[in-house]
DNA sequence: AAATCGGGGGA
DNA sequence: TCCCCAGATTT
């Protein structure tokens, strides 16, 4: 049976044969002017735009254009940040987290520069035979890069996707289908265009909260919007609860000739913070810590607490400025370098507490 | 299919 | 707090 509001409203329906047209008209008026995104009729070049998409992966607009930037300015060719070195490129990358990336990154820039005569495959299949470039960075270097036809879904295009067809099934269950509503609408010309128009829609339209649906370009044909429940889409399957785990952690101090100096270890290559560089720490487990053994230890007043995306850190600071290092492995760091090094997130919120706490005294 | 893998910002 | 972000990889 048919749908009764489809029915009453049919007359008003956009077609779906003019949907990408209605798109790109309104792509050419609201388009963004971004570090990584080329000027109208000025030619992509591949390396800017896979190194921006590797650094979007997860990670908002705002906190990856300043980045981008500096990466640019420091390796300005694929060569260039293939000839890096590892600890350079996760070094550079410190704060923007999951640094699989960073090593993929770099990986990738390799494999590009030695294997393949320094220039990026344009298809997606070779694309997402390189390290760090799945479904969504593949399409979207196709199409944004090398203007050919390709079908990107990321976050934004599943929720533009969902509600425009109120699709009842759960993420992820529901990415098959998308992708192929997605891409029974994916144009061959302007494909770079249109690639972009389709994730701007999400990110500046057809938000998560209070949608502007009177702006969109798509209303007419959205079937979310002429029921009215848009914010119920995407459905999501539900999330688990995030544990909490403990842990104390060390700062240990000597005086140099040079100045103040702290032990420090690097992480296993794989894994979490995989390659980075940390204070060393008692196992961070869900049991309550014991504090270190020994003699000398000093207590700091406050705890860190560190989110991650699968459970929640809290560390208990311990220090001591005599040099014993207590048979922990690792090595001694200057402390006014510590903004060189591959310090993550977590532990530059360990340093900061530190060096806070001395001020204060 | 589910788990792993960071960090920041908005509401 | 919770949710989301131009996801990829491993288990």
């Amino acid at each position: 049976m048919a749908n009764p509001l489809y029915t009453q409203n049919r007359m008003n329906l956009m077609k779906p044969a003019e949907m990408p047209t209605q798109l790109l008209d309104w792509y050419d008026q609201h388009r963004r002017v971004l570090p990584w995104r080329a000027l109208p009729g000025e030619e992509a070049d591949p390396y800017r735009v896979w190194l921006s998409e590797i650094m979007l992966q997860q990670t908002t607009v705002a906190t990856v254009k300043n980045r981008f930037e500096t990466f640019m300015r420091r390796w300005p060719t694929v060569s260039d940040l293939a000839a890096a070195s590892l600890d350079d490129v996760l070094t550079e990358w410190a704060g923007l987290g999951y640094y699989a990336r960073a090593r993929n990154l770099h990986k990738c820039a390799i494999a590009i520069s030695n294997e393949l005569g320094g220039r990026f495959p344009n298809s997606t299949e070779a694309l997402k035979d390189l390290p760090g470039i799945g479904d969504y960075t593949s399409a979207a270097i196709t199409a944004i890069a090398f203007d050919q036809r390709a079908t990107v879904v990321d976050g934004n295009v599943e929720r533009v996707i969902a509600r425009l067809h109120r699709i009842q099934e759960p993420l992820p269950r529901s990415k098959k289908n998308i992708k192929k509503f997605a891409a029974a609408m994916t144009p061959a010309r302007r494909a770079g265009d249109y690639a972009q128009a389709v994730m701007d829609l999400g990110a500046t339209i057809c938000t998560p909260r209070k949608p502007m649906c009177g702006n969109c370009p798509w209303s007419n044909a959205c079937e979310a919007r002429s029921v009215g429940d848009q914010e119920l889409y995407p459905v999501k399957a539900p999330k688990k609860k995030r544990p909490t785990r403990r842990a104390s952690i060390y700062w240990i101090e000597r005086q140099a000739d040079e100045g103040a100096e702290v032990w420090m270890r690097r992480r296993p290559e794989k894994g979490l913070l995989g390659g980075m560089m940390e204070f060393p720490s008692s196992e961070w487990l869900e049991a309550t810590p014991e504090g270190p053994s020994g003699d000398g230890w000093q207590p700091l007043n406050g705890q860190i607490i560190h989110v991650f995306t699968h459970f929640r850190l809290e560390l208990d600071v311990f220090q001591r400025t005599d040099g014993v290092t207590a048979g922990l492995d690792g090595k001694w760091v200057a402390v006014r370098r510590l903004g060189d090094i591959a310090l993550p997130t977590l532990m530059k919120k360990v340093s900061d507490l530190v060096l806070q706490d001395r001020q204060s005294r």
